[in-house]
DNA sequence: ACTGGCACTCTCAATTCGAGAGTGCTAATT
DNA sequence: AATTAGCACTCTCGAATTGAGAGTGCCAGT
C-alpha cells in the first residue's frame, strides 16, 4: 500500500471517484478528457496498468476501462476516514429535525434511519440503544378483567415491554396493585442475575410474577440488540447494479428476516469503538449476500450502559464521501441523547 | 356478463388459470394441447375472438395469445368469490401457529403477516385492531428522575401508548402515583368526547397530565387505524412481470410511506363489510402506482368497537384462488381474537 | 355447428457486422 | 529516464438481418 507514488495515489483516488459517479469503467482517454491532468493518456495507461498488478484495480474485460477492486476501494476508504466532517448546513438540518421530534426512542430512531437513509441514498438500519445489562426498574400490573392481566415492564434506560398474561383465577386490581408495589420495592435496580438469585415469595401471585418478570429480562438480556429500525429500501432498487441482477433481491432478504442482519451488526460491532466506524467492503468473504455490497458501521451510546448500532447500507460505489461523515455524525447525535437519557436514571 | 354462454365461460376461467400461472399469453392451440376439450384450435379461437370483442381478454400483439384484461379477471374473482375455502389442513397449520404464539397484539399482526406473504406469495399489510372511539381504561406515571416521567396509557381494546414527559419540577413517584390513581378513578371507561367535556381539575399536576392524556387519545383517535404490520415484500421482485420495470419500485414504495397505503386501505375499507371482501384490481383507476398491482382486502373485529383490515398485495395475476381464502380465513381469525380481548373487557 | 387448411402477421432468438473504446507495446522525443 | 505518439489488436455493444415458431382470421367443406 506505501510502495504507491503519489502520481499512483491521486490517480487511483480520481479513477474510483469518477467510477463512483458514473458507474462505468473508466479509461485513460476519459481520464485525460475530463480532469485537467498535465500527462497524455499513455502514461496514465502505464500507470493503471501498474495499479492494476498492484491489485487496486480490475478490468471487466481485456479492453474496457478500469474499475475498483475491493482493495482499491478500501485504500479510498482509508483516505476518506480522516477527512471531511459533514458541512455545517447539513448538520444543522439535521440537528434542526431532532430537536423538533417528541423526546421518545422510537421517533429518534425512525428519524435517524429517514435521515441517513436520505443522505446516503442507501438502506439504513439502526439498533434501538439497548443495556448491556438489564436492570430492573419499575412493573406495573393492570387488571383486564378476571383472569387477563397487562403487566408493564420498565428497564433502567427506558426499554418498555409490555405482556397479556393469564392468570389461573381472577384477581382483584387492588391486589394486583399491592404485587406491584411489593416487587417495586423489592426489586428496584437489581440486574438480571440478581434478580435470578433471589429466594422464592411467599406470596404465589408474587412468586408467579416474579417468574414472569425474570423471563421477560432474559429475553431483553439475549437479543443482543434492541428493535430494529430501517429505511431507503427502495433507494437500493434505483442503483443500476442491481437493475437485473436478483443480488438486490438477495440483500433485500436480508432486511426482510433480520436474523442475519442482527448478527453481523452484533459481530462485526463487538471489535468497533464508540466513535469509531468500520466499513465492510463486499461482504469481507464472510457474508455471500453482500457480495456487491458496502457496509458503513458505526457504534453509538455509553459503552457498558446502553449501546446500539447503526449502518447504511448501499452498492460497492456508495458515496463513501457522503456516508461516512453522516454515519459519524447520526452516531454523535444519538450518543447524546442516550447520555442525556441514562445520566436522569443514574441520578 | 351474462351474455356468455356456459362453453365461454368456463373457456375464459380456463384461459385465465393457465396465464396465472404460466404467466404467458395463452394461444388457441396450446390451449386444446394441455386440456382435454373436445374441440379444434380453430372452434376455440373463435370463441376467443368474442370474448376478447367482450373485452373480457386482450392481445398483446396481433399474434399472440390472449391476455386477462381488466375486466376478465373481475369476471374470475366473482366466481372465486363464492367457492373455495381453505384446505383443512392449511387452516389448521395457521390456526395452530397462532395458538402457539405470546397472547400480544403485535405478535398476533407479525404473525398474521408472515402466513398472509407466505400462502399468497404477495406482500401482506395489517393495520392493528384500533378502537373505532377511543376509550380510556388506565394509565401509569412512573417516575424516571427529577422531572421525567414515563407514562403508560392502556386503551380499552388493549392498545397502549407509552410517552416520556418532562415536568416543570421534580415530583415524587408517590405524588405521581396518588395522580394516576385519581384519574383512574375519575376516567375510567370514559371516551375521547366525555374527557375533554371535564371541568379543569383543583390540582395542577392532574391537570397537566389529563391534558396529555387527552392529547394522546385524540391522536389514537385521528389516525384511522392502528399500527402496521407487513411482510414478504421480496416476494413482488422474484414476479417475472417485475423482473425489470420499475413498476416494482414504485409499488415498494408505496409500502416505505405508508401515508399512501393507509389512505388506500381506509377509503376501500369503509365500504366493506366485517367478513367481506374487497378485490381492488388494477388499482380501479385511482392508484397509480398499482396499475399493475391486484389487492385483496378485508376488515376484522367488532364493527362499532374495534376494527383493523388486512390485505395482500401482488401482481393481477397472482393466485386469487388462494389468496381469496386466506384471506378470509385470517380475517377471521383475528376477528375471534379481538372478540376475545373486546368481550373481556365489556365484562 | 364444427373443423381443416391456408395465407398472413408478428415476436423472438440467433447471427452478423461495424463502430468505438480501450489496451499494450515500441520507437521517438524531451 | 520519463514521457509521448503511433499502431496493431481485442473486445463490447448496438443495429440490422434473418428464419423459425406461434398465433390469428377467414373460408370452404363436412
Amino acid at each position: 500500500m506505501y510502495d504507491l507514488t503519489d502520481r499512483q495515489k491521486s490517480l487511483l483516488l480520481l479513477i474510483i471517484r469518477d467510477y463512483i459517479e458514473s458507474a462505468q469503467p473508466v479509461g485513460s482517454k476519459r481520464l485525460v478528457d475530463h480532469y485537467r491532468l498535465g500527462l497524455s493518456p499513455a502514461t496514465i495507461r502505464n500507470e493503471m496498468s501498474e495499479l492494476t498488478e498492484m491489485g487496486y484495480l480490475r478490468q471487466p474485460h481485456t479492453s474496457a476501462g478500469r474499475v475498483p477492486t475491493e482493495e482499491g476501494y478500501r485504500y479510498f476508504v482509508s483516505q476518506m476516514m480522516h477527512s471531511a466532517e459533514l458541512p455545517e448546513a447539513i448538520r444543522n438540518t439535521i440537528a434542526h429535525q431532532f430537536h423538533q421530534s417528541r423526546a421518545d426512542v422510537s421517533q429518534w430512531m425512525t428519524l435517524a434511519a429517514s435521515v441517513l437513509a436520505h443522505q446516503s441514498q442507501g438502506i439504513s438500519v439502526i439498533t434501538a440503544p439497548h443495556a448491556d445489562q438489564s436492570r430492573y426498574k419499575h412493573v406495573e400490573l393492570i387488571s383486564t378483567q378476571g383472569r387477563q392481566v397487562l403487566m408493564v415492564l420498565v428497564l433502567v434506560g427506558g426499554e418498555v415491554s409490555q405482556q397479556i398474561l393469564t392468570l389461573a383465577e381472577p384477581v382483584t386490581q387492588e391486589r394486583l396493585s399491592q404485587t406491584a408495589a411489593r416487587l417495586n420495592a423489592l426489586l428496584a435496580g437489581l440486574a438480571v442475575d440478581a434478580l435470578a438469585a433471589l429466594s422464592t415469595r411467599a406470596d404465589p401471585l408474587d412468586q408467579d410474577i416474579l417468574t414472569l418478570i425474570l423471563q421477560d429480562m432474559r429475553r431483553a438480556s439475549s437479543t443482543s440488540s434492541g428493535e430494529m429500525f430501517t429505511d431507503g429500501l427502495t433507494n437500493m432498487l434505483s442503483e443500476p447494479e442491481f437493475a437485473e441482477s436478483d443480488d438486490a433481491r438477495r440483500a433485500l432478504k436480508l432486511f426482510e428476516e433480520r436474523s442475519t442482519l442482527q448478527d453481523l451488526l452484533a459481530r462485526t460491532t463487538t471489535n468497533t469503538n464508540i466513535g469509531g466506524l468500520q466499513v465492510l467492503i463486499g461482504g469481507e468473504g464472510e457474508w455471500d449476500e453482500l457480495r456487491q455490497c458496502s457496509m458503513v458501521i458505526a457504534r453509538y451510546g455509553v459503552p457498558g450502559l446502553a449501546t446500539g448500532t447503526l449502518g447504511v447500507l448501499g452498492p460497492m460505489r456508495m458515496s463513501y464521501a457522503k456516508t461516512i461523515p453522516t454515519v459519524r455524525y447520526v452516531a454523535g447525535l444519538l450518543s447524546d441523547l442516550v447520555n442525556d437519557t441514562i445520566a436522569s436514571d443514574q441520578q
